[in-house]
DNA sequence: CTTATAAGTCTTGAAAAGGAACTGAGTCAA
DNA sequence: TTGACTCAGTTCCTTTTCAAGACTTATAAG
């Protein structure tokens, strides 16, 4: 399969990763939460190559994830700042994150470290279920298709839990 | 940078990245949640070159997150079950499902529903703080290098919230 | 013996990434 | 008014990875 076709998969997860699926973007992405916002900061900081940053941003432009933003005349240089649509992506992100702290960490703890600013507190991302607000863990989901969704398509679809 | 060169980044996004980073490993996670767990399975459901697949899974399983047993003998042969590393991939994979179900969805909804089973309802995915168990959101968050963490490196460690 | 099954491995051509140099619009300083 | 500098890309060439399908191995069943 290429992987553009991944964008017209029936999936939530494919349709996403077909965006921000390959191997730079939520790099890219972690540093635009951390306030980079210029085309050679994003390089320096991550050390892509030029083109395939340009390529990235110009793509998450594109899906709406950034957008650009003057911030400055003669010549007009453009920065990318998240939109809400790229905020969204921080429960993901910060889990990646915490994953990789959990299970990656070495002796000196992680290395950056989280403060919820309404608490007060450095904490781990819990994630709960919006209808209880108790803890989600893996094996009490039960994953199925919606009735429109397997009338179309999908040999998945009807799979079990997750 | 070269890719490989992410695992020995500071950051625990690039250390993830470099494991379940590639346009592939996250689909392939997505199906062991719905249990897939054999060779020839993966490939049907995702399309995948074999080539590749066999590339992954063995990768995951040197990562821990994916471990092989076997299913029968004359000849052995072997699944791939999530190990409890893997399931801890869950709140990240569930997350990227939902921005995607939020900011790609159809006329129909969401392809896929989610039913949490300790309540019994369809849910979404609520990041929440585990010090004050409260929501999270992108601007609440400070981020900040660790004490022993900016000893040793990383320009961007001190870089501000997320 | 022939076919079937499962889980790979190998080969080949195409696509994407890496890396360095180049471009363009404009500033500043001499 | 020339020359150096800045930022945000673009171009070009090489290296790496991927897609697709043929081939391999171990075994059972007919």
């Amino acid at each position: 399969m290429r992987w553009e076709s991944l964008s017209d998969e029936h999936c939530s997860l494919a349709r996403t990763l077909a965006v921000i699926g390959d191997r730079w973007t939520l790099l890219i992405l972690r540093d635009a939460f951390l306030r980079v916002r210029r085309f050679e900061d994003f390089e320096n900081s991550l050390g892509i190559a030029r083109r395939v940053l340009s390529e990235r941003l110009a793509l998450l432009v594109e899906h709406g994830i950034l957008s650009k933003v003057p911030y400055q005349e003669r010549p007009t240089r453009y920065e990318y700042r998240l939109t809400d649509k790229g905020l969204d992506l921080y429960p993901a992100l910060i889990s990646l994150v915490h994953w990789g702290d959990k299970h990656y960490a070495t002796k000196d703890g992680p290395p950056v470290l989280h403060r919820h600013l309404k608490c007060g507190h450095d904490f781990r991302s819990v994630l709960t279920c919006s209808q209880c607000a108790k803890p989600v863990h893996a094996r009490e989901v039960a994953a199925r298709a919606s009735i429109p969704a397997s009338r179309s398509r999908s040999r998945r679809a009807a799979a079990s839990p997750g």
